[in-house]
DNA sequence: CCTTCAATTGCAAACGATTTGCTACAAAGC
DNA sequence: GCTTTGTAGCAAATCGTTTGCAATTGAAGG
């Protein structure tokens, strides 16, 4: 069995209550004979940074900040993360009604709703607590499904992209 | 001026509260100088009866039904016809989490909120009503967005697919 | 009916995003 | 350090989506 530096002696699950950690994070992978390297550490670290979801071309630019010698993973690299991580419902597919793919962290903390301009593409996060958090368990419970998780997304035209175009 | 055959004398627009119809649908489509088509008819018809969201494909293969000849619409022109319907706010694009596309009319009808099975990706339409259909109004004035629509869903393992392998 | 003209269609090619095979590289345990 | 095995980079393959273009067809008018 391997032995722990941490001080707690429960590993992050997915829908654990406290926040994701650099720390946690690495004991998950750890636990599952996965390896932390700077790639993968450089990547952690920006989601654990962002306040919005990330495309996979944003996540590898971004991680150049905490790479050491400032190079960026490759694009499979990251790619290979982001499913890696999704595969360990540690991070979540965000719909933004785009053709690529964005991603947050799957805990509270990263987890929001968020509102989308059709037009211009703007991303607002909504501050509003999420309000189907409590429907997941009546729903899994009433169709007898587990690890239920959502994703809730608006879409409309925002102020600027109405004005000018009636539409 | 087109004469008309219908009853009543009001086009249905997007948010209409009556439900959509073929007649209402083809409407829609004269009304901007387009054209209804039997590929058309036969998509619309085929919207019109589904009961959960459709791909592309499916789309395509169960227009058969109601084309006459039973030549299916080429794959093109589903997809330009769903883009145009999408366009016109007369359907809208769901997350399946899946790699292809899915479709629904954007009635009420029609609108569900649905639960994915992550694993072997059974769709359940919820029947519950929509909780967020209200919310809708209230975050379209406070961040001046209008036209808003939402995408809800819900990703677990389902009840099968949990029976044998832990996780 | 017949004509006219723009809208629509089928087909095939182009695209962009995602995914994978393979080899060299490197993390972690001994 | 040495070994084992997971990981990274690169390039090619794949997949769903989107578009150009010539032929067809809806529908308005004569
Ligand atoms: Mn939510
Ligand atoms: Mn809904
Ligand atoms: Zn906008
Ligand atoms: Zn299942």
């Amino acid at each position: 069995m391997p032995r722990s530096h941490s001080t707690h002696h429960h590993p992050p699950h997915a829908d654990d209550a406290e926040p994701f950690t650099l720390e946690g994070l690495t004991e998950s992978l750890r636990s599952k004979g996965l390896r932390m390297t700077g790639n993968r550490r450089a990547i952690l670290q920006v989601l654990l940074q962002a306040e919005e979801p990330l495309g996979l071309e944003q996540i590898q630019s971004e991680a150049v900040r905490y790479a050491r010698g400032g190079e960026t993973p490759d694009f499979a690299t990251v790619f290979r993360m982001m499913a890696l991580l999704e595969e360990l419902k540690l991070a979540r597919k965000v719909n933004l009604g785009r053709a690529s793919s964005f991603f947050e962290l799957a805990d509270s903390r990263h987890h929001r709703d968020h509102l989308v301009c059709t037009d211009c593409g703007t991303v607002t996060p909504l501050e509003e607590s999420c309000p189907v958090e409590t429907l997941e368990r009546q729903i899994a419970r009433k169709h007898g499904y587990t690890q239920v998780t959502h994703s809730l997304e608006f879409f409309g035209r925002c102020g600027d992209c109405s004005t000018g175009s009636p539409s």
